[in-house]
RNA sequence: GGGGGCGUGGUGCAGCGGUUAGCACGCCGGCCUGUCAAGCCGGAGGUCGCGAGUUCGAAUCUCGUCGCUCCCGCCA
């Protein structure tokens, strides 16, 4: 080794010993007769002290290094003078006082300084990641997430769990998102595809009586990107066999809990996740993935407002569909312009318009021009079931269930932001169950099931599938942190018949799954035991665990938003002899 | 595919029809033996992303284009 000690490890109690470091300058303080340089590797920061008068020769080679020069130092480490501790380093009580000084490295001055955050343009940073990664943010995420993955694999493997891998070319189903494709040489005209995720092949496994499978598997999908989202991307995958709903959330929610204790920079909110049904979720929060961080809840008011003289409401509610409001705390006194805005989100949600109703902040008295629809007794009941005071302001959503939902979760969500609702010091999980099987609505008319094929529905609401299988209800359940989506999973129909009746319902004639899921389906023949599981994104759960609002920032490699890495120049042509080996000729757009 | 934001010395930003295009940090040179975002003195460094247009005059206005980013569509 070059090095006796990393450059974050040497306390008072090394004092007088000869030590060897190396690593990258950091900093240089050059006073004229004596040089300090913080010397910095992954561990940390040791303030190396080089004097002229003791060390002329190293002292002149001294003078010359700067950023990022890769040196290695030998020398003694002493307590540093009185009064000349540094508190901010962990190794602020010492310095090493060199007696040999290697240059190992040149560095060229890089584009921007590595010791501080203040780098914002994305090309820069993904051009030069190499230079990115050595900074102290990513050093901590990327160790964040080494440590997730660690916990990960130490608890699955205590509860008897085997990591097994699946192959990353496997076969293309038309099913879900758009998939990445490779061309095989071998066969002319056939692909295979990268995995979306391991789904059919951790189903198998379950067929193949491991029993308790899990894997850090990458997956891939050839769709848009977004802060959340990457082309590729981790999951925790993981399957278990002859076990319910409840021991897969029971299982998992303690992982969350132990992995956030052990690694997270953001602590719980809670410890029991609360497990909100669907119906539940969008009732409340207008979402499937709500946000438990901050109030603002969906509250039917349909009742009331169906009562009133207000036609736009009388009339919906007589249709059977709701009315619903949020109240909005301290937001009577918005502006013309700023309830505009909220009506342009509710429009842009599908909304026709927004009303609003605004509590004086004196007189507690109701304005906006439909309160002149309402009796005091109506008023009176509407602030009551709102829980409305003095200066706050009243959103009301009247149209379709579905409607209503995405308006008054999207207000929900862009006021909780303004108001600044949202603590970010806290991860708030929530479980949300019984999602329903099939997706609203038919399409080509058929049902579309919400999750995958292999989803299966609650036992008890198998009778429904003949009768109306558009309410049976499922056992997919999702894992939800501060709004974003951070797992999906699912108990799987192990029976042959239950599942060509699912696949009846969605319009899949046994031709088209035997060509897709043939090997699927004579597998489930052989003795399939029931089984499910789930797969927790590992990208979102370390961002939020770490604090950061985009998976770029815990990911070494990450691509840009169009899916490009500017450091490689990725993806790039090929020559055409490459192309003539895999028999693909291009068929470029057309430029207009 | 659509919409919003951003693009000015190496970096972060200011300037938003007429300025010698400004500030901080960095960089280069000098001074300095206890600094730690060292300090002080001096200096270099810009086709204002690119292209076209409007104008007597464009970093500034318009259109196009490229790049980064956020969102919708798409995506479990």
């Amino acid at each position: 080794m070059l090095k006796t000690h990393s450059c974050g490890e040497l306390r008072a109690e090394h004092v007088g010993q000869i030590v060897t470091l190396a690593g990258w300058v950091n900093r240089t303080r050059d006073m004229g007769g004596v040089i300090f340089i913080d010397l910095r590797d992954r561990n940390g920061k040791t303030q190396v002290v080089i004097n002229a008068g003791d060390n002329p020769q190293d002292f002149a080679t001294a003078e010359q290094v700067s950023r990022e020069y890769v040196v290695q130092v030998t020398g003694e480490v002493g307590l540093r003078p009185e009064g000349m501790n540094n508190a901010e380093l962990p190794t602020g009580d010492i310095e090493v006082k060199v007696n040999q000084f290697v240059v190992l490295n040149p560095s060229k001055t890089p584009p921007f300084m590595i010791d501080r955050d203040d780098v914002t343009d994305e090309t820069l940073r993904l051009k030069y990641r190499y230079l990115d990664l050595r900074r102290e943010r990513m050093q901590r995420n990327l160790i964040i997430r080494h440590k997730a993955i660690k916990f990960i694999r130490d608890y699955l493997d205590e509860r008897d769990f085997l990591e097994v891998e699946t192959p990353i070319l496997f076969k293309s189903t038309p099913e879900g998102a758009r998939d990445y494709l490779v061309p095989s040489r071998v066969h002319p005209g056939k692909f295979y595809a990268l995995p979306q995720s391991p789904q059919q092949l951790k189903q198998l496994l379950m067929v193949a009586g491991y029993e308790r499978y899990f894997q850090i598997a990458r997956c891939f999908r050839d769709e848009d990107l977004r802060a959340d989202r990457q082309p590729e991307f981790t999951q925790l995958d993981m399957e278990m066999s002859f076990v319910e709903r409840d021991d897969i959330l029971n299982l998992i929610e303690e992982l969350m809990v132990g992995m956030v204790k052990h690694t997270s920079l953001v602590p719980l909110a809670h410890e029991v996740f609360p497990r909100l049904t669907y119906r539940e979720a969008m009732e409340r929060f207008g979402t499937d993935r709500p946000d438990i961080r901050y109030g603002l809840e969906l509250v039917d008011v349909s009742d009331i407002a169906g009562a009133s003289a207000f036609k736009v409401f009388a009339e919906n509610v007589a249709n059977g569909n709701p009315v619903k409001a949020i109240c909005v705390p301290g937001a009577g006194d918005y502006s013309r312009k700023e309830v505009g805005e909220l009506e342009e989100i509710a429009k842009a949600n599908g909304a026709k318009g927004l009303a609003s109703m605004a509590l004086s902040s004196e007189t507690g008295e109701m304005k906006g021009f439909i309160t002149k629809f309402f009796t005091v007794d109506q008023l009176i009941a509407l602030t009551e079931r709102l829980g409305a005071k003095p200066g706050d302001l009243l959103l009301f959503a009247s149209d379709t269930k579905s409607v209503v939902y995405s308006v008054l979760g999207e207000l929900r969500n862009e006021l909780g932001t303004r108001l600044g609702l949202k603590d970010t010091g806290t991860l708030a999980f929530t479980w949300v169950i019984d999602f329903p099987l099939f997706e609203e609505g038919l399409e080509d008319g058929h049902y579309a099931p919400s999750h995958h094929m292999f989803t299966s529905p609650k036992r008890d609401q198998i009778p429904l599938l003949d009768t109306n299988p558009g309410e049976v209800l499922s056992e997919q359940y999702d894992l939800v942190c501060n709004g974003f989506e951070v797992a999906g999973g699912s108990i799987r129909i192990h029976e042959r018949p239950l599942q060509r009746k699912i696949m009846e319902l969605i319009g899949f004639s046994f031709e088209e799954a035997k060509a897709q899921f043939g090997h699927m389906l004579e597998a489930f023949e052989y003795g399939a035991p029931p089984h499910g599981g789930i797969a927790p994104g590992i990208d979102r759960l370390v961002a939020l665990m770490a604090g950061e609002p985009n998976i770029r920032e815990v990911m070494a490699f990450p691509k840009t938003a169009q899916a490009t890495d500017l450091m490689s120049d990725t993806p790039s042509e090929v020559v055409s002899k490459q192309l003539k080996e895999l028999h693909i000729a291009l068929a470029m757009p057309e430029k207009s």
